[in-house]
DNA sequence: TCCAGAAACTTGAACGATCCAATCCTGCCT
DNA sequence: AGGCAGGATTGGATCGTTCAAGTTTCTGGA
C-alpha cells in the first residue's frame, strides 16, 4: 500500500525543509533556482499533492466557490445558466478553483445557505445570478466582506460591486438593425413589463434603433410575463393593429417562440428575432441575439480571482457583446 | 469582531470538554441526554458550526461528492443533465453532502481529474453519467475502492457496481402501446445505431409492444446517430416507403422534432413520440416519455451514502419508471 | 581577512477537529 | 461499607499545511 505523500515526503526527497518545498509551491521566487528544481522534480517523482484541508485549515481559504442552481423554470432560458455553469468550471479550473453548487428555495434560504457555506466549507466567494434591484443578497454579501461577482448589472449603482454583463440594449439594437436592413420598416417589440433590469434594457436597444432610423416606435410594443402562451397572444394582438408590423425583436426565446406560432399563419411572413439562442431556438430555425456564456463565465472568474488575490477591491466591470444568430425566421 | 466559534469554545460554554462536543455531534446515543441538550443549546447559542476542513483532515473525507459537467452538445439533450444535477444538488445537501462540479475533455482526462479530485479535496464520491460497454473510469474507481455511483446502467455486467437507470424500453413500450390504442397499426421507430446501451433498450421496448399487439415490425425502423437533420431525413426516408407508418416513436426529442418537421407536410397527421421530455418538447407541444430525474437523483444519493456509510458494499441497483407526457403531437 | 546585510533555508507552533487511552462517576451486588 | 462493571467524560496526540521567528550561507565592500 502506498503511504500517503505528504509535504514532509517530499522535503525528505529532495533534501530539504517542510517550509522550503512549501514555498516551492506557494512563494517560488524567494527560493534558489536549482533548489527549485530539485523540490519539482521530487514532487513529480512522487506524485505529491497539496492537501487542500490542511490548507484550508491554515489559510482559512478554500479555494472553493459557489453558484447556486436553480430549479429550471422555463427550461427554455434555463440552459442559458446551464452553459454559463460549464463555461464558469472549466475557467475556474485553470485558475485553480473548484464549484460547488447549492439550491436554494427563497433570497432568505439562500442567506441561510450563504452562512453555512462560509462557516462549515469556508468558501472563497459566490458567483451570483439574476440579481435585481437592491437584491438583499449583495448587501449581505457586502457587509461581511465577502467576495463576490454578479452576473448581470446592478442596475441601481454600478458601482455597487463588481459584476459582468451582456449588453442587452446593443443585442435588440443589432437585431433591429438587421431586420431594417432588411427593408422593414415597422418592427415590433415583444417584451416584460418595466421595472425590470434586463428587460428595460432590451427593449432601450430597440427603441434606440427604431430612433436613430426616424421611425416613431408608439403602438409597435407590447409588455408580457414571459412565456411562450403570452408571446403567441400578444403577437396576435399586435398584428391586428392598424398597421400591423412587418417583424418582431423578442426579449427571449420564449417569447419568440410563441410570436412564431402566431405568425404562422399570416400571409406576408414576418420576421421573428429572439433572444439568447437557447437550444430551441437552433431547434427551430429562430434567429436569435446570442450572448457569449463562456465568455462571461471566464471574466467572472477573472474579477473573482482579483478581488481574492487582494489585488484590488472593486476590478473594473465587464459589458460584453452579444452578437446576432442568423437562421430562418429573419 | 466577533471570535471564531470552535469546538473549543463550545465545550466551555456548556462546561464540558471538547470530546464529548465532538461525540454529541458524531455518536450522540453515548452521550447522556441531559448532557447532550446542554451541549446543544450551546452550538445553538454560539452559532457554531463544524469546520469541514479540521474535519476532513483528521478524518479524511469531506462530505462532498463529484460530478461531471458536459459541455452542451446538443443543448436539446443537455437540458436533462441540467435536471438531474439540480435534483442531485438538492438530495446531496439533505443527506449533508455538496456537490463539486468538474471537466474532463475526454475519458483520459477524467481519470487525471478523479486523481486530482481524490489526492487534493479528499472526494467522498463520484456520480457518474452516461457509462458506456466497458468503461475505463468504472475500472479505475473500483479498483482503487472509491465510492461511486453511475446514472445509466452498465451493460455487460449489471452487478458490477450501484446504479440507477430509467427503464426506457418500458417508455418506448408505453409510448406504443398508446399509439395502439389510438387505432395506429403501423408504428415506426427512429433510434440510434447498435450497439448503444440505451438505444437498444429503447428500440427493444417499441419492438416489444407491437410483437404484443402481433405486428411485424419489419421495415419500421431507421437507425441514425442523433439530431434533427438526422431526424428530418430518415422520417421522410420512412413516409417514403410502400407501407409507411401513420405513427413514429422516437429515442430522443432531437430526432423527433426532425421527425416532426418531415411530418408537417404530410396529409393525415403522422403520429409523433419523443423521448425525454425536453424543454423544447413542452414548447413545441410534442408528446414525449418523461424521465423522474429528480427521483433518480435522489437514488442516487441513497445508494452512495449507503456505501459511503459502509452499510454495504453493493447496495441494490434501481430501476425507474418513466411516464408518457401526453401533448398535440400524439 | 573580516563583517554587515541580504538571501536561503530550517525549526517550532498553530489551525480545529477526531482518535486513543486513561480517568471519573454511578448504581448495583455482596 | 467495599468492590466492581460499565457508561460517561477527559487530556494528550495527531492529521498536513503555513506562519513567525530563528539560524546558516552567501555576497561584497573596507
Amino acid at each position: 500500500m502506498a503511504e500517503k505523500v505528504t509535504i514532509a515526503t517530499v522535503a525528505r526527497h529532495a533534501r530539504v525543509s517542510r517550509q522550503t518545498v512549501s514555498n516551492v509551491l506557494n512563494t517560488p521566487q524567494i527560493v534558489r533556482e536549482e533548489t527549485r528544481q530539485r523540490v519539482q522534480e521530487a514532487i513529480v517523482a512522487l506524485g505529491y499533492r497539496v492537501s487542500q484541508a490542511a490548507r484550508q485549515m491554515r489559510t482559512g481559504r478554500s479555494r472553493l466557490i459557489a453558484m447556486r442552481i436553480e430549479p429550471t423554470r422555463d427550461g427554455i432560458n434555463g440552459s442559458v445558466l446551464d452553459r454559463f455553469l460549464h463555461g464558469l468550471t472549466e475557467s475556474a479550473e485553470v485558475a485553480g478553483y473548484r464549484v460547488m453548487l447549492y439550491t436554494a428555495g427563497d433570497t432568505e434560504r439562500e442567506i441561510t445557505a450563504y452562512d453555512d457555506l462560509l462557516s462549515a466549507y469556508d468558501l472563497d466567494g459566490f458567483v451570483l445570478t439574476g440579481t435585481d434591484h437592491g437584491d438583499p443578497r449583495t448587501a449581505w454579501l457586502a457587509e461581511r466582506e465577502v467576495a463576490f461577482v454578479a452576473f448581470g448589472r446592478p442596475w441601481d449603482d454600478l458601482t455597487a460591486h463588481p459584476w459582468v454583463d451582456v449588453d442587452g440594449a446593443a443585442g435588440t439594437a443589432r437585431a433591429t438593425r438587421h431586420l431594417l436592413e432588411r427593408g422593414h420598416r415597422r418592427i415590433g417589440f415583444l417584451g416584460w413589463p418595466a421595472p425590470s433590469g434586463v428587460g428595460d434594457d432590451r427593449r432601450a436597444g430597440w427603441r434606440a434603433a427604431l430612433h436613430a432610423a426616424g421611425i416613431d416606435p408608439a403602438g409597435l410594443e407590447r409588455a408580457v410575463e414571459d412565456g411562450i402562451a403570452e408571446g403567441e397572444w400578444s403577437m396576435r394582438d399586435l398584428l391586428n393593429a392598424d398597421e400591423p408590423p412587418t417583424a418582431v425583436v423578442c426579449a427571449s426565446d420564449s417569447l419568440a417562440l410563441g410570436a412564431l406560432q402566431a405568425v404562422r399563419a399570416s400571409d406576408p411572413a414576418v420576421a421573428v428575432v429572439g433572444f439568447d439562442d437557447t437550444p430551441v431556438a437552433a431547434a427551430t430555425g429562430l434567429t436569435s441575439v446570442s450572448q457569449p456564456l463562456g465568455e462571461a463565465a471566464a471574466r467572472c472568474v477573472d474579477l473573482l480571482t482579483a478581488v481574492l488575490d487582494g489585488d484590488q477591491q472593486s476590478p473594473e466591470p465587464v459589458l460584453l457583446q452579444p452578437s446576432l444568430v442568423l437562421r430562418h425566421t429573419a
